[in-house]
DNA sequence: AACAGGACTTGGAGGGACAACA
DNA sequence: TGTTGTCCCTCCAAGTCCTGTT
């Protein structure tokens, strides 16, 4: 499908010419039927058609407010441009997809330069020259090894202590096996960075084609599938063999030569980065194939490093040596074929910018119910009430519990009071009579009718519609948080310091509004008030933001939706700098191993460090300020949180991002242990553990072994080649159902890699216990049939049920059918507890919307015939639009 | 080099809508 | 038809990392 052409491009106000349904589901909806198995489709999805768009509505909102979400049109544009393409696709993924790549909905995925809108909606054609240069730019790759796997995947093979016990986290749990982590539940083996590479050469120098046709008949995948994975002691540090290592490599500093060719060695140490031996056979004649992916993307990415480089990252040797000490911590219709600007560098993000700004919640209502104190009731001005509101309806929260929360809002309400009011202390405050007006009001509202309902929906869309929608470029794409946040009571996650204070309403004059040159200035919606300032900065995708009433330091922003192309194109540049990672991988993994023992205190600690981000996938862990939670990353681990178990375990335990619980005993290579027993030495507890390391100084020496390199990366890489690998090992002919039980359970492994958890249901415990009792009676049942099938062996009649009642005389035949159903009734139910109770404390969406390439899926979607609405909802679609046309025989 | 500022991604909780079930 | 459980979406907090200034 086209972009549609539209006669207005830059509309003021009403870029709603509603009827076209969502814009970015137009974008590629009526090819997508085509796409992904239109057959299977039918029965796949449900109801998306009838399924209307929800709307969120804050129960009583405090502050008027209430939120919807609805559909939207497609900002009708310009001609299309014609495409530049530039697949080099297979037959078989010809054959697979193409049966729709006429009409390509999204980008399409090998298109020389990224995510122009345009190309994300234009019919897209394969040129051949395109191909052939592709084929030139990468050669094939040889060999499999097991280093692009992830550490802690390749561990699985090992004996470890696999207990798969489920984790938990903050809230306080129930169970034991809640207080085992998620980590906890991948076996990890200490040969981390020692898988051999055995070489296979048999594809190397095959013509691509030639490839290409052993893989549609599975011979790559098969290939690597019916090989085991050994685990050999060490991974050579050189592969002089390499393919490349005839190929000239250029150094990062030199610009041109990285953009022309292969992103190749950095470092001497890493002789033969673009050696292939981490990649898997399929990987590698995909490389070929794919470089029209890469050739945008990883250019972007290799002119952006080289400008790094270029302005003075020394060796990092130099570097480091020196500190000790740690740190405080285009037109409308641009023509397709132009590079689009990437993320970062200043670089220009759009050209034409229109948007209606962003909606204010509305003003107060005051409700005139009196809290008491010292059990009178208080007259409180509306101002005063909406504070005491906003208290009250927290009651049943855990933030109740915390002093600190309390405290916190004590001083800033009592300011509001002031000295003289007749409320002096918090203690003597009684907000029942507000609390239960609140959950009056809810219960109305659970009370109304579904037209009431729906009205309201309506009217809330009516005021909101116009707000929704921005156009960049000429194209109409939806804005992600067009809502100015709410005042409210600061809920700061963890033992936050600044837990309940108040979070002062944001008025115009506290906005800055981005927008295009020649657009109109968004109307202010509070009369009388106007914006902070107007700016036109082409460099930055925000269109507005403001200051964070709690930390003015930092800002809140109003951006695109996931779905818009922008953000689409970042998202896909920052998975090819994961798989652009699977090639340097295995050097890297080499050099810090060999840096384990570097009496260069700061290499040795950037070594471990990294060995740490890559096995167990931790983030980074920039320094943190006194007025934020006290969690943990890397960098920041405190002596405390390691301990030492000999021989070679090491037991993390800390906070982490949002304050989650990461606990983890792993199994590491001995010199690693040694170096933690080094830097633990003559500490205190709470002392850091990589005294000599900061992020900035880890992610400059990254920087050094990859272009464009940084700590994030190893999780994205990490989780995806986990799923890549897992589903491409796993996956058998059969059910779709069974098919994609093998994507959740990969998805769960990234799930826990990544430690991505979530706190237990209320009702978890009472959902296990109807089970357990269901199981119970069908065992019950059991039993019964078989003393029946004994008696009626025996030619006696069934015994009298429970209830003294008389059977039906059954023969044995049927009695044994019976059992066996009833046997197969409460496997499945004991598989569905365990199931249950395993999936209870992982939450596998994060994964899925910010670790695993979309292209992974989709690929093996398409190769399974797996309809993949199956795997993607509706939001994940449109986020994940640009790669929908992915070659059918994509690996990551 | 250190620091601050700025821009963007990642993350879990909460709650509504809807499907499945009794 | 009412209840329960799951899925989905929004919200906004909390990370990462880059850039500019001193």
């Amino acid at each position: 499908m086209a972009v549609e052409t539209s006669d207005k491009p830059n509309l003021p106000h009403d870029f709603d010419d509603d009827d076209d349904g969502p814009v970015i589901y137009k974008r590629y909806s009526s090819s997508k039927k085509n796409q992904l198995h239109s057959e299977v489709r039918k029965s796949s999805s449900h109801s998306h058609a009838g399924q209307s768009y929800r709307q969120i509505s804050d129960a009583p909102s405090l502050n008027g407010q209430t939120f919807s979400m609805q559909k939207g049109s497609t900002v009708p544009s310009p001609k299309p441009s014609p495409v530049k393409p530039s697949v080099a696709i297979s037959k078989a993924s010809k054959s697979l997809v193409n049966t729709s790549s006429t009409k390509l909905p999204v980008a399409n995925s090998k298109a020389p330069s990224l995510g122009d809108k345009q190309k994300m909606s234009v019919d897209v054609k394969v040129e051949p020259k395109y191909i052939e240069r592709c084929a030139k730019n990468f050669v094939e790759d040889s060999e499999d090894d097991e280093d692009n796997k992830p550490l802690s995947f390749r561990l699985k093979n090992s004996n470890h202590d696999n207990k798969a016990t489920p984790v938990v986290v903050k809230k306080s749990s129930e169970d034991s096996d809640d207080d085992v982590p998620l980590a906890k539940k991948l076996y990890r083996n200490p040969n981390l960075g020692t898988t051999s590479s055995n070489r296979d050469d048999s594809d190397q120098k095959k013509p691509i084609s030639k490839i290409q046709k052993e893989r549609q008949n599975g011979a790559g995948l098969s290939n690597k599938k019916d090989r085991p994975s050994p685990l050999p002691a060490k991974r050579p540090l050189d592969n002089s063999d390499s393919l490349h290592a005839s190929v000239k490599k250029p150094k990062v500093s030199d610009p041109v030569a990285s953009i022309k060719t292969k992103p190749v060695s950095v470092k001497h140490e890493l002789k033969v980065e673009d050696d292939d031996d981490d990649i898997p056979i399929s990987q590698r004649i995909k490389k070929s194939a794919m470089s029209g992916d890469k050739s945008s993307a990883t250019k972007k990415l290799l002119t952006k490093v080289t400008k790094v480089n270029k302005s003075g990252s020394k060796p990092f040797k130099k570097q480091i040596k020196k500190t000790v000490k740690k740190s405080g911590s285009g037109s409308e219709y641009s023509k397709s074929t132009k590079l689009l600007p990437s993320s970062g560098d200043g670089q220009k993000k759009w050209t034409t910018l229109v948007h209606n700004g962003v909606i204010f919640p509305p003003p107060y209502q005051p409700h005139g119910v009196k809290m008491l104190y010292k059990g009178r009731p208080v007259d409180l001005t509306p101002e005063l009430e909406e504070v005491a509101t906003m208290y009250a309806v927290m009651r049943d929260t855990e933030y109740m519990q915390k002093d600190r929360f309390k405290e916190n809002f004590w001083n800033d309400w009592r300011k509001l009071l002031g000295r003289n009011h007749v409320i002096q202390n918090l203690k003597d405050c009684d907000f029942t009579p507000i609390y239960d007006w609140y959950q009056s009001e809810k219960e109305k509202k659970k009370q109304m009718t579904t037209e009431e309902k729906k009205a309201l929906k309506e009217e809330k869309m009516k005021l909101e519609e116009k707000y929704m929608w921005a156009i960049v470029d000429g194209v109409k794409e939806k804005v992600g948080n067009f809502r100015v946040e709410p005042p409210g009571l600061f809920r700061g996650r963890g033992e936050h310091p600044k837990m309940g204070k108040l979070k002062r309403r944001i008025r115009p004059g506290d906005i800055t509004i981005n927008i295009g040159k020649d657009a109109p200035i968004p109307e202010c919606p509070i009369p009388g008030e106007s914006w902070k300032e107007i700016r036109n900065d082409n460099t930055v995708t925000w269109l507005a933001y403001w200051s964070d009433p709690i930390n003015p330091k930092l800002f809140k922003y109003v951006f695109l939706a996931a779905s818009s192309s922008l953000k689409g194109q970042s998202d896909k540049e920052k998975y090819e700098k994961a798989r652009m990672l699977k090639n340097y991988i295995g050097n890297i993994r080499s050099a810090y191993t060999k840096d384990f023992t570097s009496k260069d205190i700061t290499k040795q600690q950037i070594a471990v460090a990294t060995y740490l981000i890559d096995k167990l996938a931790l983030r980074a862990g920039n320094e943190k300020d006194d007025d934020e939670a006290d969690t943990v990353g890397c960098c920041t681990l405190k002596v405390e949180n390691v301990t030492r178990e000999p021989p070679n375990k090491l037991k993390f335990n800390f906070l982490g991002k949002d304050s989650i619980k990461y606990e983890n005993t792993v199994e590491v290579e001995l010199p690693v242990y040694n170096a933690i027993l080094k830097f633990q030495k003559d500490k205190k507890p709470g002392d850091d553990l990589f005294d000599q390391l900061d992020t900035s100084k880890l992610n400059a020496h990254l920087k050094e072994l990859m272009p464009g390199l940084t700590a994030k990366v190893f999780r994205t890489f990490n989780a995806s080649i986990t799923l890549d690998v897992m589903l491409n090992k796993e996956t058998k002919d059969g059910e779709v159902g069974e098919k994609i039980v093998v994507y959740q359970h990969a998805n769960k492994q990234v799930a826990i890699i990544c430690n991505h958890q979530r706190s237990v249901s209320k009702s978890h415990t009472a959902q296990m216990s109807k089970l357990t009792e269901k199981i119970d009676e069908l065992q019950a049942v059991l039993k019964e049939l078989k003393t029946d099938l004994d008696r009626a062996r025996k030619g006696k009649p069934p015994s009298k049920s429970s209830d003294g009642k008389r059977k039906k005389n059954l023969g044995p035949e049927m009695l044994e059918k019976k059992i066996s159903q009833t046997n197969a009734k409460i496997e499945k139910m004991q598989r569905d507890m365990k199931t249950k109770e395993d999936l209870k404390t992982v939450a596998l969406g994060t994964s899925k919307i910010n670790y695993l390439d979309p292209r992974i899926t989709v690929a093996w979607c398409k190769r399974h015939e797996v309809p993949i609405e199956k795997i993607f909802n509706k939001s994940l679609l449109a986020k994940f639009c640009w790669a929908m046309d992915v070659d059918p025989d994509f690996r990551f």
